[in-house]
DNA sequence: AGCGCTTACGTAAGCGCTTACGTACCCGGC
DNA sequence: GCCGGGTACGTAAGCGCTTACGTAAGCGCT
């Protein structure tokens, strides 16, 4: 009988279907050894009683978790809130819960909340953002993270490598290169990066991207310069003061992700230099608003929606033997914020 | 002796602090009966150990649930997922873990999300964005927290009355006065609203705003005139058309929120109409591109962070007799979107 | 008819914690 | 000296589930 004003137990549904807790127990679980007969009973009358398993003992007793851990650097930045948004859906699907973390960029509090979510028995855990090139924070992770997944937990990684464990890879090189040859095409020679922090291996990919495709045209390294911030608008506005005075030669400027473009087009504009006119501009991920600035944004376009929902179903996976990875898709899109060099 | 391999146990702290597994937990709690010296040792031992409680146990023994449910419209809207970083920050500050949900705009499948998380026994809910005037919705939702909340859950809810629970709210109305004061002032006589779904409580606040100030001034209704869309991009960029069509008088656009002030200024651009040269155009919220767009937005700004951390403690002090109300500040942000009324 | 094997189910142990209750001890008061 | 009352701690009962193990029934086989 269930006890009033309280959420119906498995005893409760056991007993009503007149079972014992253990085959109710195994009905809902689909697990075999149950007539159907008695399967559907069981069903039926944990339907009726509204009966949703207490994921806290269901945890406890041993069965699997039913939360995801998630980890962003930061949720209101548009393209962790995107990855975000396409984990929440198939986690959603899947009647999953997902925790979500920030680390704010830092290395050492991400592996602080990293320890957290597995010392908080999260059954799955998902990284995203940029890896950190500094080795030591980078094999801790890897080494919790190994632990993590020998005692029966799942991870996957977006956007990182090194980690050891299965990831959902946009090919940066790649992207970087083809927004190079774009601006190369339109006759650009000074070009400049806006790069993020140094130590990001994003940063270093999408930038190692960019110079090959100097090279493969045959232009002279010099003709490249590259300047850090970080990658938020602010960091977008302070790298582009930088840029305006130590390489006024510059004739576009290669932000490495979207919101380092917008910060970019911001300065530029107050400023009083026109986009394209005086100064191209390219972006990175695509984030939703890119199509929407003034002037809209040329980028590449990352499936961050759907790099999310990869992520979870390649955790949601039984392991395999050596951590898998998928790559992405990407797709320079063309769009008002570049055109050719200025004559001069 | 802790199983190698394994997260240290509760009994594992005890046996090396040489008590029982009672003291253990009172001195970790900080419940007293627990002398300050044995205390000591047990955090001691703890700290040495690396001991974390297992949530999953300390939640099925009636401990309190240290998870805090969060309902959002869309995590990848600014405005939510600002709020959601303030409330994730208060809530690592506290040990929390936040669990998110989307619930897409849609009123059942919102109710269907919270009654999950209430199957799912999180303790803590945070309920975001704009309530609905659907009675029958807004009516089950209260049912369902009330209950709750006589379990022992806690529940606030963000930007939303009406659900008989703590809530922090914007004052809305004051906020769409400001800003339809702002454009009498500048001249502005045929105004439109670009609003959000015509069955948002938010919408029907900021409108009330609008309103009062054309009746404070002596305006005739009929310099008003309003078109419904939705709270976002795509929103703003089809309402605007309607506006052009309909309503081709109009010198001034009240967007109800930021992500609509985008679509408006979109299309605008791409309609070749000046901003504010032919067209004045205002948003609210203040989500942090705002200030970024071209031309940059004048809108209302609302404390998100600030709102998501004062919702979380709202919901960490212990339950009032009454709902509590906090009221957050607003303030009219006044940038380059915005100017004279057009000489005809 | 008797054997072993499978299938369908029940019994009970135990996951790691919290907490009601019990007990030993020490204090001061008469 | 004894007793009542507080303090500091231990014992053990659960929280609601999963699952190893036990058992009874039914099957085909010799």
């Amino acid at each position: 009988m269930p006890r009033a004003g309280q959420r119906p137990r498995l005893v409760d549904v056991a007993e009503r279907a007149d079972v014992s807790l253990a085959t109710a127990s195994r009905a809902l679980a689909g697990r075999d050894g149950v007539s159907a007969e008695v399967a559907d009973r069981v069903r039926q009358v944990a339907r009726e009683l509204g009966y949703v398993a207490n994921p806290y003992a269901r945890t406890l007793a041993g069965g699997a978790s039913s939360t995801v851990g998630l980890i962003v650097h930061q949720v209101d930045d548009p393209y962790f809130s995107e990855i975000a948004g396409g984990v929440i859906q198939l986690a959603a699907e899947q009647g999953l819960l997902v925790q979500i973390c920030q680390s704010g960029r830092d290395p050492d509090y991400e592996l602080q909340q990293l320890r957290h979510l597995i010392a908080q028995r999260v059954g799955i855990i998902l990284i995203s953002g940029s890896g950190y090139d500094d080795p030591r924070v980078e094999a801790a992770a890897r080494a919790e993270l190994a632990a993590f997944q020998d005692h029966g937990g799942r991870v996957a990684a977006i956007g990182r490598h090194a980690l050891g464990v299965d990831a959902v890879l946009p090919d940066n090189e790649a992207g970087g290169n083809a927004l190079a040859h774009h601006l190369i095409d339109l006759g650009h020679r000074r070009i400049t990066v806006a790069a993020g922090s140094a130590g990001l291996t994003t940063v270093a990919d999408r930038l190692a991207g960019v110079s090959s495709a100097l090279r493969q045209r045959g232009l002279p390294p010099a003709d490249l310069a590259v300047v850090h911030g970080d990658f938020t608008r602010g960091g977008g506005r302070t790298v582009t003061e930088q840029i305006l005075n130590e390489h006024p030669e510059t004739t576009a400027i290669i932000a490495l992700n979207d919101a380092m473009a917008m910060g970019v087009l911001s300065t530029l504009r107050s400023r009083r230099i026109p986009v394209p006119g005086r100064m191209s501009v390219v972006g990175f991920d695509d984030v939703s608003v890119a199509a929407d600035l003034a002037p809209s944004l040329t980028t590449i376009r990352l499936p961050m929606t759907e790099m999310g929902r990869t992520a979870l179903s390649l955790a949601l996976k039984p392991r395999s033997a050596r951590p898998r990875r998928r790559s992405t898709g990407h797709l320079l899109v063309v769009r008002d914020s570049t055109g050719p060099v200025p004559t001069a």
